[in-house]
DNA sequence: ACTTTAAGCGGACCATGGTCCGCTTGATTG
DNA sequence: CAATCAAGCGGACCATGGTCCGCTTAAAGT
């Protein structure tokens, strides 16, 4: 670990210098990526295709999963902006119940197509409920339920849906179990409906 | 990765000597475990306290997660006796509902006790379902759901379920967030009692 | 422009997980 | 008991994540 300024967040401005390397290297990794599997992705290497120290890229991003989270991020804006501000159902301007119904296939869509990056970027357990993105996730998915008046506690129930469609399940599941994405679409509607009936 | 014999088990049969080293590890383990945080247990540590060689340490255990989940197999039988013949209601004799009830807050309180060590195993996201002690538990859960007539896909349920109080999970809610556990057993109830309702 | 200073840089260095391969030894067979 | 041989062993070796610290430089003040 070495972020030895701003408690809690990123310094909001780098210094011209440092903000030019953070896309050099952002985007050095990025074709890196492309030309391997993201377990093959070395920090040393990713620091000599952009032209700068090891160092530096510590410096930036802390350790590789900070730099994998930091390329993730960047995708997952997509991701983001559909659920927040797109199209109903999943965006805005459907009821509650119909967002909720319509998130859990759009985040399955969505780890499909990134999982190796997920997957490599999970290396402590504990830093995943520290990643932003997923933070945004679970105050959305309490806010539709409270919006859908589903009874219990929304935060914990925000975590057990998401947990349900968690990454790591899935791909375990589509892949050692054989279970099609459509089945695991199904729970994720059951799910929902069920919680969501009146008692 | 280094598992040169038997496909998916360990050989049944160790030798001699391979038994003896393999008590003899997993007793330094845990000596030094006492002494020690799981994060400062080394490989090398563990091969030196045992008097073997680190090679020896990896062809037992494969790898740093295979000799932490050695370790914890060891203290998860307990647990597992508990659910699968204790008394009940965690153990036969309750009915599938009751069982269910009772379950979440046994893991619990299993995953208080030893998550230093349940957290140092997990490196790898995937390797966790290989853990033949969670297939137990979802084989477990599943079952009961069965019995219990609820609605839906038992196993997905029963990952959705256990996946609620997952270790990682809770001690973030409980050490991040500050929630006490008793909020968690709440919502585990109201989980169970959810799903189980009549439609 | 000149000074100042803290952010930034880089690459030598360290720790540790994991591999390799030649040697040793427990089991098995006759 | 001798011979055989696969399982086991150990420690040198390698790869890589992560740290450290002296040097450089962007940026802000005067």
């Amino acid at each position: 670990m070495n972020l030895p300024l701003a408690p809690t967040d990123e310094p909001p401005q780098l210094r011209a210098d440092a903000a030019r390397n953070r896309t050099l290297l952002l985007d050095a990794a990025s074709r890196l990526l492309s030309g391997c599997g993201a377990a093959d992705l070395t920090m040393e290497s990713v620091a000599a295709a952009a032209g700068v120290g090891k160092g530096t890229v510590f410096r930036r991003f802390g350790d590789r999963a900070g730099l994998l989270i930091a390329l993730l991020d960047h995708r997952e804006k997509q991701l983001q902006a559909a659920f927040l501000s797109g199209p109903p159902p999943l965006g805005p301007g459907a009821s509650a119940a119909d967002r909720l119904h319509a998130f859990g296939p759009a985040v399955l869509r969505h780890e499909r197509d990134h999982h190796p990056l997920i997957l490599a970027s999970r290396t402590d357990p504990l830093r995943n409920y520290a990643v932003p993105a997923l933070h945004l996730r679970i105050n959305h998915i309490a806010m539709l339920l409270r919006q859908a008046d589903v009874p219990g506690d929304p935060e914990l129930l925000a975590h057990t849906l998401l947990g349900s469609i968690d990454t790591a399940l899935v791909h375990h599941l589509t892949t050692e179990r054989g279970m099609p994405l459509e089945r695991l679409e199904e729970a994720w509607h059951h799910l929902v409906t069920r919680l969501g009936a009146p008692a």
